[in-house]
DNA sequence: TTGTAGGCGTTATCAC
DNA sequence: GTGATAACGCCTACAA
């Protein structure tokens, strides 16, 4: 620490250093700061003053002991490098910093054990509102944030039991949705490459098979899963086991994720397999290269940034009393059929 | 808030609250949290008993104020929809948090203006270091993150005069050397285009045409860039743009990352350009995607993870006072030649 | 509009 | 090894 701590003697200046300086006393100084309609403009701009000539910057720590009000809310998500949560952090970023709120962000890692030890550290921090990825918090996780007393908001997807708020989608629904869109193309031999296996991909593996039970075309060799985390890599190499394993019968593949199908859209390719001709493929998030690409994938679009917004609205709004139409809201998906899948009966 | 607050009075669980239940004095139980080995293994254990049953959650707040510790760092980037930092929060986060740092981020969309005021949030908070991008800060900024009297690590790219801690590359060199390796190829009629212009991407291009200009194949009408934010159709879009501008007499493009570099590839096939035939493409940043793609997309690579990784352990050796070999770091780059660019000469 | 007193929950300091 | 006391810097109440 050499060098970094009182450098010069100079302790950070507080409320009181501003007040001496300025002639007033501790309170008018964060008057000014906090409600400069109560003080007179004489006051307010030589308080101002002082704040500038002194540096002053007030200790959130302080304030929010006193205050009992942070300005904190606490996020937690199961990944930093996907970018599914970047685009649903910069909706909540947004709104958020709008509203005067910092944001704690953590990364559980997909882990549930990692993430309760990462919400009992957010609580440390006394937020004003929580939100966390899905509902597969452990219980203590779950009990915790029920006593902690403030707003919650359950995330990426719709849940049955939601601790307080939630937004998010069907993943069993836009599942069963590709299947149908799929099936309608006219494949018959369908498979599904999953990786990661979190519960919003089982819950599309589920919904996508449900579908394809009900036309008698669900064939367990024709899917292949892996714990493994997503990547593009990874998709080339879960199409290559699934052609190899199912004898090359395959005419149409639904990936879990687009870094899947785009892994899988390339390797087709170095395979001389013509997409959609030989092989149809389908993704889910809609990453813009996925519009771009060729040929272009089929995907399912979800407005991420949409959700982040509305999450961190519906805490505000919860936060300034401001009444809540509903506490569940379903941000709806679009399956975007592309030049990947036939488009004839479409 | 209605329902939140207060639900069943039941205040948090305050150290007094657990002290009480244990039979022990406050400070014996901030000991227990703290500093176990400084209490009898007897009250140890009691004390955690009524932690648990109380369930009982530590004020931060508190905490910070008394102590003048946070455990908190801070980090300022520039956009969170930005693969490129991701990787970079991906390392930070995984060491800052093996130590046992929460870490409170900002989202500057790219402006000084906006920096400013989010680092002064950020100070707010007593952060015990912090970590930014680039060196483009405000004066004001720049003064408030000195007088904080805090490690300060400037992360992305090299700078001439740090304000304290330093790591990233010479952006300006891998331009220039992006340069001769096209050259190298053979190209003659060299171009760019660029997006968001930021100071890194600037000095990208200042390298890239420097270089050209050693060999006399600098063109003005070959480069094209846009204050816009990158983008996968960006990158279409500037790439018809410069063909256009240029009369079509283009043999090799640089673009200043991977997105637009994507885009222009894309855009390429659309046209029915064969890559890297008619036209040779070098992107920066190297994306996963970019190895997989068809054909593979030549790229600078940059260790952003470890870059990441070691910007925050810089910050934990030094606030641990552990000796530091150096306060800049040059992390490196890589110029990855693929298919994208003629392989011929290498 | 402005000021005074007291306390928020924790930790540093110093006794025992 | 354990505990009493006094900060830490700010804000809520109430008073003027």
């Amino acid at each position: 620490m050499a060098g970094y701590t009182r450098n010069s003697k100079s302790k950070r200046a507080t409320l009181a250093d501003v007040a001496k300086l300025a002639g007033v006393s501790a309170i008018t100084v964060s008057r000014v700061l906090n409600h400069p309609d109560k003080v007179s403009d004489d006051l307010c701009h030589r308080v101002r003053e002082a704040i500038d000539t002194l540096g002053y910057i007030p200790n959130q720590s302080a304030s929010s002991l006193a205050s009992a009000r942070s300005k904190v809310i606490g996020v937690a998500i199961p990944s930093l490098s996907n970018i599914v949560f970047n685009d649903v952090l910069r909706g909540i970023y947004d709104i958020a910093g709008g509203g005067g709120y910092k944001v704690l962000l953590v990364d559980t890692h997909y882990s549930p054990i990692e993430e309760e030890g990462m919400i009992r550290t957010l609580l440390s921090q006394s937020p004003e509102a929580m939100i966390v990825t899905g509902g597969d918090q452990t219980r203590a996780c779950q009990r915790m944030l029920s006593s902690a007393a403030v707003p919650v908001v359950q995330m990426m997807e719709l849940l049955e039991h939601p601790l307080d708020m939630n937004i998010g989608i069907s993943h069993f629904n836009a599942g069963a949705e590709v299947a149908k869109k799929l099936i309608a193309c006219g494949y018959q031999r369908i498979g599904f490459i999953g990786a990661r296996m979190d519960a919003r991909v089982q819950q599309r593996m589920a919904g996508f098979k449900g579908a394809l039970q009900c036309q008698n075309l669900y064939q367990a060799p024709y899917f292949a899963t892996t714990a493994e985390p997503s990547s593009i890599a990874l998709g080339g190499e879960l199409l290559r086991a699934l052609l190899s394993a199912s004898g090359g019968k395959l005419d149409a593949v639904f990936c879990c994720n687009d870094d899947l199908a785009l892994g899988a859209l390339f390797e087709s390719q170095r395979m001389h397999l013509n997409v959609p001709k030989d092989l149809a493929l389908c993704g889910f998030n809609d990453f813009e290269a996925s519009a771009f690409v060729n040929p272009s994938l089929s995907s399912v679009h979800v407005p991420r940034y949409q959700m982040g917004v509305q999450a961190a609205q519906m805490i505000l709004d919860v936060l300034n009393d401001k009444p809540l139409p509903s506490k569940q809201i379903d941000i709806g998906f679009e399956v975007r059929m592309r030049q990947s899948t036939c488009m004839a009966s479409l």
